[in-house]
DNA sequence: ACTTTACTTGAGCGGTCATTCAAGTTACTT
DNA sequence: AAGTAACTTGAATGACCGCTCAAGTAAAGT
């Protein structure tokens, strides 16, 4: 064998993360990783093979936290749409956090990758789908417990959220969004809780 | 005088919205520009001072002609809460247009401009600001008028919709976005019917 | 101690970026 | 017809892009 790795995979991929999700993929240069994750160009490139095989590892370490954020609340909450419900909240205080951006990167990912680079868009829309089934998931659950109507439409509820969420998060985005982002959470969460038989 | 221009200027804006509504600022080049506007790029910068000038022009078009759609449904309509929600059915199309995007080109331009480029995104915020607000006077309006509750928040329900919106919008970015767009969006009709008193 | 193997470095590659400007062209004015 | 002002052209600019690779370095194996 010969030397092993100086840096750590784990920390470096977050660095590339946080560059990644504030300023977009197209928007950061390979000198700017260079200072992030405090490494030379080749050593990147022996690492994740290029600019877009690193972002595709960052925004898979960017689900793979979402998901655990939200797996979290689920497992902590009594009920399925409180789950929901909180996590909704949660969001509502973003703007009170202190993160790369407000909005979802898988979203940001979707609207900068166009048509023409099918790779990219179709790394976030795999994402994107798996965050909605996770929502069908629990929908399902609130719907066979009897928490929510027997007739509700695990999918299309899902569907519902996540846009909602989208919504909720880009216009977290701006920078005079002021407590509105607050109100519209709670308006959200409301209208999962209004769902409960 | 000398010779007059040979282009006309409102149709190279069009073109360049289009351009830049579908690919994003930083994806764009002045290579693609030429092509798009069929003009070279002395005239582009005597025309319009600089690319990101051009970008501030085509978004600024793209603000117009979205305000006179949104005044177009709603002088056609019998109550602003029926204009809101015939708006919000008629993005629920959106799919079925072919355009350069789906998602809303002011969003797309705030969820790609970075911190420390502050005045796209000012640009975008600003339309932002003025959209909502439109929406906020319908609201009042509604109000007003008795067709919603009398302590109905004009502001608040601007946000939300504005909110709703974006990941409507956002969501149909998607390419497995399907029929569930449709569905997403009667249903935020629905929820804006359900305001009536 | 020496060899081997893996990892790191950073100068440099060809290409593209946004932008400029001197030269050329056109049409209006006189 | 001549002059002039406005507009167009496209080659050239310096900077930066993503990326490569030969040389250097460090640690594991022997």
């Amino acid at each position: 064998m010969g030397r092993q790795a100086t840096y750590d995979r784990d920390k470096v991929l977050k660095s590339a993360m946080e560059l990644f999700w504030a300023r977009g993929f197209h928007n950061t240069s390979l000198k700017d990783l260079e200072g992030a994750l405090d490494m030379r160009p080749g050593s990147i490139y022996a690492a994740f093979g290029s600019k877009e095989a690193l972002f595709r590892a960052a925004l898979d370490r960017y689900a793979r936290d979402g998901r655990a954020g939200l797996d979290e609340i689920m497992n902590r909450a009594e009920t399925p749409i409180a789950g929901l419900a909180a996590y909704v909240r949660l969001l509502g205080g973003i703007t009170r956090r202190t993160i790369p951006s407000r909005a979802c990167m898988l979203v940001k990912t979707l609207l900068e990758a166009p048509d023409d680079a099918p790779e990219l868009r179709k790394s976030a829309e795999d994402m994107l789908r798996a965050a909605e089934a996770t929502l069908a998931g629990a929908f399902r659950a609130a719907r066979d417990s009897g928490e929510i109507a027997p007739n509700s439409d695990p999918d299309v509820l899902a569907a519902q959220l996540q846009a909602a969420i989208f919504g909720l998060r880009a216009y977290a985005q701006r920078s005079d969004a002021g407590d509105r982002v607050e109100r519209i959470a709670e308006e959200i969460a409301r209208d999962l809780e209004g769902l409960r038989v």
